[in-house]
DNA sequence: GGATTACGACTACGGGTGTAATCGATTCGA
DNA sequence: TCGAATCGATTACACCCGTAGTCGTAATCC
């Protein structure tokens, strides 16, 4: 099977997920009120969509159901970092990184990391 | 106004336009015959949506339309790439370049071009 | 123990998207 | 000249997405 994409407001789930799980569904629509004006009913339709697609299970607790991520942060992040390569840059990071640059993306620290990353490949 | 989204299926329509313009919308379509297997009808519905979204112009020749781009491919990429490290990375570069050096392999030659990006931007 | 609350399941609904078919007008080919 | 091809415009339609409301049921409060 395809693996199903995730949307971007099913997204914002999968973080609070990500950073701290298993979690009922109001306690996801606590963790998100800041962000984002949703009804419980809206997170609760969003844990629902992302359970079809295999994106995250529960464990039945009473009445209640505590959510839990299958898929990996890492992976999803890989995916869609891929995507934008693929779809953007021909598939090679070097123009994406380019592109960053212009932009005045990178900050002294960044620089500095990324110094470093590239030295590391290197060896 | 708030810049409409350019869906995946339209994107592909503007590659070929930012690659060669103006052209007719059957040009279009067969510069993309390779690639997807759309009718031509289903470009002609791209190219309409694409200029109700201000993403494209057309100049009218005889009965036809010459299309062109009014969206800069630059303007797109760097939107598309800001996104992807807003959503994913915090916003921050660095992030990004470390994820996809632990998972696609930098060729040689990247790893040189960076490095060679990140000397002109410290200097 | 009856009313309220809280849960997940199901339904809703307008807008976007992928993927066209159809329509009315025009032009082109024979 | 008259049917065929072609053009853009309009319409179609199923599925996804954002954003809920409603329903049936089970627990909880008084």
């Amino acid at each position: 099977m395809a693996p199903e994409r995730i949307s971007d407001a099913e997204h914002a789930v999968m973080e609070v997920l990500w950073q701290r799980a298993p979690l009922t569904a109001t306690e996801v629509a606590e963790a998100l009120a800041d962000a984002r004006e949703w009804s419980l009913q809206t997170v609760k339709t969003l844990l629902s969509r992302l359970t079809n697609k295999g994106a995250v299970s529960y464990d039945q607790d009473g009445r209640r159901y505590l959510y839990s991520p299958i898929l990996a942060r890492e992976d999803y992040v890989g995916d869609e970092s891929r995507r934008l390569v693929d779809r953007l840059f021909g598939g090679r990071a070097a123009p994406l990184i380019a592109h960053l640059a212009e932009q005045q993306k990178f900050t002294a620290e960044d620089l500095a990391e990324i110094e470093r990353l590239i030295g590391e490949l290197k060896s």
